[in-house]
DNA sequence: CCTATTGTTCTAAAGTTATAAAACAATAGG
DNA sequence: CCTATTGTTTTATAACTTTAGAACAATAGG
């Protein structure tokens, strides 16, 4: 469906976008989900929302470094880009995997 | 210049909301000189924004539970909530204050 | 009191983001 | 090929954010 994914190198991923990334709930979602279950497709995940607008927050986590995807058949697995995270930012990833959730 | 200073209790810090006030590069700004600096007052920033937005910037930050405001004579003395969020958010704080910055 | 200092609140404009419907694209499997 | 599956892109809209000017509020200091 898609030619090229962009996935900024490590060296730019950008403290900001990695931040804004994390801070909406659906991604969070996503995200947490990753890290549990490992490589998923984007269909997987029951997110509460539109096709279209869950492939918005794919792109979003993709293009901010946070997540990796690639295309399997007609799907899209996505995966953590953990060490890329971890190198960039030590300590962030697990911090935000191990919050608290509800309020 | 005003009465009541909305605080929220440590327990009910939101992750998403915290992530969302750090995601903005002033705000971001102002964290990180607190953080070094120790408590500052609003105007000791030097920040690139009118005083009416920084008033909001400050106020985000205030309300996500990330800094702690205080009335000192005609000034606002600001400080990092550094217990309240290691507290709930464990190597949070400490993530995002040792990123590197730039790109 | 009068004035300066410090920052807030109000108002409004400009920009950004989340959302989804519809159309499209790529692959897999008959 | 034809169809189903999976997800992207386009387009549009509603909601939210950032920004700042102007007016206001509180305190400190003559």
């Amino acid at each position: 469906m898609m030619r090229l994914l962009n996935h900024p190198p490590r060296d730019s991923l950008s403290l900001s976008r990695v931040l804004y990334a994390l801070s909406d709930p659906v991604r969070l979602t996503i995200v947490k989900s990753i890290a549990a279950q490992g490589e998923q497709a984007c269909g997987t995940f029951g997110l509460p929302v539109a096709k279209s607008t869950a492939s918005h927050h794919f792109r979003v986590l993709r293009e901010a470094g946070v997540i990796q995807m690639r295309a399997e058949g007609t799907q899209y697995m996505n995966s953590l880009r953990r060490e890329d995270l971890d190198s960039r930012f030590p300590g962030l990833l697990d911090a935000i995997l191990t919050a608290p959730e509800p309020v």
